[in-house]
DNA sequence: CTGAAAGCGCTTACAG
DNA sequence: CTGAAAGCGCTTACAG
């Protein structure tokens, strides 16, 4: 029987910590049920505070913590949470952990990884396998796979909790963490509008995501301020890998009427654009200015320093754990901390002539 | 009870997949009890052909999957795999999460993520706290602290599997993954030497990383080759970061007599070379030549693409994985695929005159 | 405010 | 080769 008095050799166990303590050796101890112990654990306020003390001191003084495996077969959910994503870039990836790891310290939850294929037939059923196998407590979705309403809709049948990082609010307001790329793309728009620039060319990003949009319309958005317009011809459809800037540069490079200054839709492709122009004789940012997105580290790495927009990933992942475990309800820190914002390095500066 | 009849309402809800098959549902439609579908889900070879048949044919059709939990609290261990890291390249992190899901694949485990810091004072506590919490099944290791003998101890200590990965053989060959770093930086030594050059500089990675020290020895060897040699003066100390490389550099060049070849340690530093040098007014590969190591995405993005040695970190991740699930017993491949190589770009060329 | 019983979905001895 | 009982460490009804 679980609540067996333990032989005296388990007690040595448990006093020179070659065993862990279990809710029964805390009851035991404390001269309590496991279930008030279980009260506890959960936070219950039905315990009286004498009695709550005497079992938080046991707790400490053995230095028991629950099994979350146990927790997790009675509750019928696990204390994981799951990271799915299919954006390739790795600094993304990473800066995304760290603040998700950020809103998840102490709070006993753990992050399982999940690369995906958003283009895979069996996406829907592949990702509800790694839920319910898993019994995941929730999941972070991270674009492009988190604007897809398939996913969505699957999460919310079979009960699981999720969030959504997205460039828009894509679902309610518990589900999702806006992004807010439009604004980046506005501060884009603004910066080259402002040094002067009336020839604009626009790198995008690939048509299923979301950013590729809005960082485009708040890029045309800030030329409008300013009496600049973004002509359909000087728009080149990349896909936020190196070479696809580096080709989509080149295209908008051999235009006749060429662009005096680029804004690329990720640092990736702006990287590209710097090799394109490179290649096409011309000196950045004299000849031409650039602009790219993210503020990832290739940004500062290239020749010149790419001036960018800064989007705070990590602080935005710290925020998606927040929501998903239930610690954001009273936010009220100024939220510019979480919006993009510009960074003026080497890249731009104004037209010549 | 656990074996009790379910009720109609109950199996409806199996058939129509509201509900996931137990081991209870399982016996019961097979005919058998729990035990014997327990002996088939863990290969027991103690099953009658024909009973195991019927098994996996309920199991089939049903699409039953044990539930890891319920196993790992009944195992006394999880179905998790910890990567445990301090390495803060992005890159280096997502290729090797990326390898080690290649080797987990299919086989019913996780990868739990955890970040740690090598000098903190509680490294090896917080390290066992977050393995015995979770009741990891094993762990990896990557450098630095995978060459932390503390660490290793604990782990020992504790019984808990674990792979480490170094440049060097830091422990038995069960539980270490060689990744030959000096045979990478003999590659660069060589590939230098034989362009002619004599006169070299090393940007070494931090003390405590084992593969600084591989890499430079390395280095050494190949030039040997070439009757080259590394003169003390030449050698300046990074931290396998961009700026470290740029001023480790920047201090190369502004020597009397400057090398006209770098081996930086790694591309980061590689890459702030390129910029000391772009400073200095020197042009690469003209003047100096310039070789990194890792071959991550900034390698080719950087002006001149850099000539680098390729680490195959995912690869040795998925070979990581497949040491700590027990499946490289027989691992007959060609080990070249898992050796540093020479990648040629632009950054290196012979001296001028 | 507190507890005894039953259960979560598995496996480990122990029998036979 | 197969199974009934007990247990892993927790929580959920249900009582009182």
């Amino acid at each position: 029987m679980s609540s067996r008095t333990p032989k005296p050799s388990d007690d040595e166990a448990l006093q020179s910590g070659r065993r862990r303590a279990t809710i029964n050796d805390v009851a035991r101890l404390a001269g309590v049920s496991k279930k008030t112990v279980s009260r506890v654990i959960n936070r219950s306020p039905s315990v009286r505070p004498e009695t709550r003390e005497k079992i938080e001191a046991v707790i400490a003084r053995y230095g028991y913590a629950p099994d979350p495996q146990a927790r997790g077969l009675a509750f019928r959910r696990s204390f994981l949470i799951g990271l799915i994503y299919d954006n390739p870039n790795p600094q993304y990836v990473v800066n995304m952990q760290l603040g998700l790891l950020d809103g998840m310290k102490g709070s006993g939850f753990e992050l399982v990884v999940h690369p995906c294929d958003r283009g895979s037939t069996t996406l829907v059923p592949d990702i509800r396998a790694f839920i319910e196998r898993q019994k995941l407590f929730g999941v972070v979705l991270t674009p492009s796979v988190s604007e897809d309403e398939a996913v969505a809709e699957m999460l919310r049948e079979i009960g699981c909790e999720y969030v959504r990082v997205a460039s828009i609010a894509v679902d309610a307001e518990a589900h999702s963490i806006v992004t807010r790329d439009r604004h980046g793309g506005l501060l884009a728009g603004r910066h080259l509008a402002e040094l002067g620039h009336r020839r604009l060319g626009f790198i995008s990003g690939p048509d299923r995501f979301r950013s590729s949009h809005e960082r485009r319309g708040g890029f045309e958005e800030g030329l409008k301020e300013h009496g600049a317009t973004l002509s359909a011809d000087c728009v080149a459809e990349g896909a936020y890998t190196f070479e696809s800037g580096m080709e989509a540069a080149a295209r908008l490079l051999a235009l006749k009427d060429r662009p005096t200054a680029i804004f690329a839709g990720n640092d990736e492709m702006a990287a590209g654009a710097l090799h394109a122009a490179r290649q096409a004789g011309l000196s950045v940012p004299e000849d031409l200015s650039v602009i790219g997105f993210d503020d990832f580290q290739i940004a500062s790495r290239v020749w010149p320093p790419l001036t960018t927009i800064r989007a705070p990933t990590r602080e935005i992942g710290r925020l998606a754990a927040d929501r998903l475990l239930g610690v954001m309800e009273g936010d009220k820190r100024d939220p510019e901390w979480r919006m993009p914002s510009l960074v003026v390095r080497g890249s731009t500066a104004a037209p010549k002539g």
